[in-house]
DNA sequence: TGGGGTTAT
DNA sequence: ATAACCC
């Protein structure tokens, strides 16, 4: 006779072994992905800088758009995005503030990323309000240091997606939990530190934990199991919703009759690659499937700053000029503060047309080195020279001598290079083999020094 | 429709 | 330089 203790014995050793060869302990094969999600982003640094904002409904304004709300507000009715006539009509309390400086958002926005920083090295940024943390290895080791007698006390912090019960015996489950108290814990130093709330979501790549993070809204946090990640992507009413299938990649699809989560599943591949490209196809296919292998990459310091504005008209060059040196005064300020040098500098107009939607131009050039030199100390011995150069770029897209009709325009540094510290004389000096490599400390509150020694 | 960002071609 | 994607 077998007695249900070694019953149960076997079947525990038998679920063990079972995943811990599917997965084999210290594979690379299975991540833990966090995706931290903060709420209303805008909405709440303004909160922050004024707290008599709180409790009301509170708009962040761009021009004639709400771009984001407080939760008071969406309660209003008021929908990201709205018109401010749509918004204050809905809810004529609405209390709007001006967020066109994205400053403060920046600043806070990279406040966020380095507090992640502390719990992996890789974390990346999506826009001003989303990261990801690969958090495999953080994982791993607290794992690693659990005794056997505290795994059954194991726990989920959080929301599990699809209320899916837990088999501690699977090391994937496992994984995912001590994620979610990870992510927890992220959360938790958000808001004592920062002052913050927001949304996570823990799962086993990218897409799953973008698309979970969002299913409890505000200020709550969800980890997908395996089990359950079909059920997560078949959720979505329209392949729009997948991120990584943008507007014109959807409609090209609608057109070929795909516009849910299974159509594209079974649609053939070969047709699919012959329509979007194999590159294309092949990815959001996969992604279709909740499939997503593409890493979690550390975004470091910036590739490139900028800064715009659109307006009604601007149909004169000194009216241009005056626009673009508005914008380059800020610019200036941005890259003396981050210490590198940009190269580049390229400027984007929009022209005004009644149907065309996305319609923008850009013209670029290196910055000459003399110039690049003027970056570092006052901003204002760059500001004419760096003018002057932008207007001929400004020349060569717009003919000047007839009528012309723009609604924006965009001044953007790129191409940031580390500025040389290595010491004249030195062997440094000699063998850094232009100035491209990285001398950067990697903080980003850290500035360095201009020892004019570039170029 | 704002004021940003990134990567691929 | 543009086009696509993300927020």
């Amino acid at each position: 006779m077998i007695n249900s203790l070694n019953v149960f014995l076997y079947f525990f050793a038998y679920c063990a072994s079972v995943h811990d060869q599917v997965v084999p302990a210290g594979s690379s094969s299975s991540r833990v992905i966090v995706h931290v999600d903060l709420d209303c982003f805008y909405a709440q640094v303004e909160m922050i800088s004024n707290p008599e904002l709180r409790g009301k409904p509170l708009g962040v304004q761009q021009k004639s758009l709400v771009v984001t709300c407080n939760y008071e507000a969406r309660e209003l009715g008021v929908k990201k995005l709205m018109s401010v006539r749509d918004a204050k009509e809905k809810c004529p309390q609405l209390v709007l503030v001006n967020g066109e400086d994205l400053t403060r958002y920046r600043e806070m926005s990279y406040k966020v990323t380095d507090l992640l920083e502390e719990f992996s090295p890789v974390v990346e940024r999506l826009g001003f309000d989303e990261n990801f943390v690969d958090i495999t290895e953080t994982v791993e080791k607290r794992l690693q240091q659990l005794q056997s007698d505290e795994l059954p006390a194991l726990t989920v912090s959080g929301h599990v997606y699809n209320d899916q019960s837990i088999n501690l015996h699977d090391i994937l489950h496992r994984r995912l939990l001590v994620g979610s108290q990870v992510a927890a814990e992220m959360r938790e130093a958000m808001r004592d530190q920062l002052g913050l709330t927001g949304c996570a979501g823990v799962a086993s790549n990218k897409l799953l934990a973008k698309l979970v993070s969002g299913v409890f809204k505000p200020n709550q946090q969800t980890v997908l199991l395996p089990e359950s990640s079909q059920d997560l992507i078949h959720s979505l009413k329209h392949i729009k919703e997948m991120p990584g299938i943008g507007y014109k990649t959807a409609k090209r699809l609608e057109a070929l009759g795909v516009s849910s989560v299974p159509d594209l599943q079974t649609f053939p591949s070969k047709i699919l690659e012959k329509e979007l490209g194999i590159s294309v196809a092949q990815r959001i296919q996969k992604l279709s499937f909740g499939e997503d292998n593409s890493p979690v990459t550390p975004s470091g310091l910036p590739q490139s700053f900028s800064e715009e504005d659109s307006f009604k008209k601007c149909s004169s060059e000194v009216e241009a000029k005056s626009k673009i040196e508005e914008l380059l005064a800020s610019l200036l300020n941005r890259v003396c503060q981050d210490g590198r040098k940009p190269h580049t500098v390229r400027l984007t107009i929009r022209r005004y047309s009644s149907e065309k939607h996305y319609n923008r131009e850009s013209r670029q050039c290196p910055i000459p080195p003399h110039i690049i030199q003027k970056l570092g100390a006052g901003t204002y011995d760059a500001m004419t020279p760096m003018v002057d150069i932008i207007m001929k770029l400004f020349r060569n897209m717009v003919n000047v001598k007839m009528p012309f009709h723009l609604t924006l325009l965009n001044v953007c540094f790129c191409n940031l290079k580390a500025v040389n510290t290595a010491k004249k004389g030195t062997i440094d000096y000699y063998l850094t083999p232009s100035l491209s490599t990285t001398t950067h400390s990697g903080k980003r509150s850290f500035k360095m020094k201009d020892t004019h020694m570039e170029d």
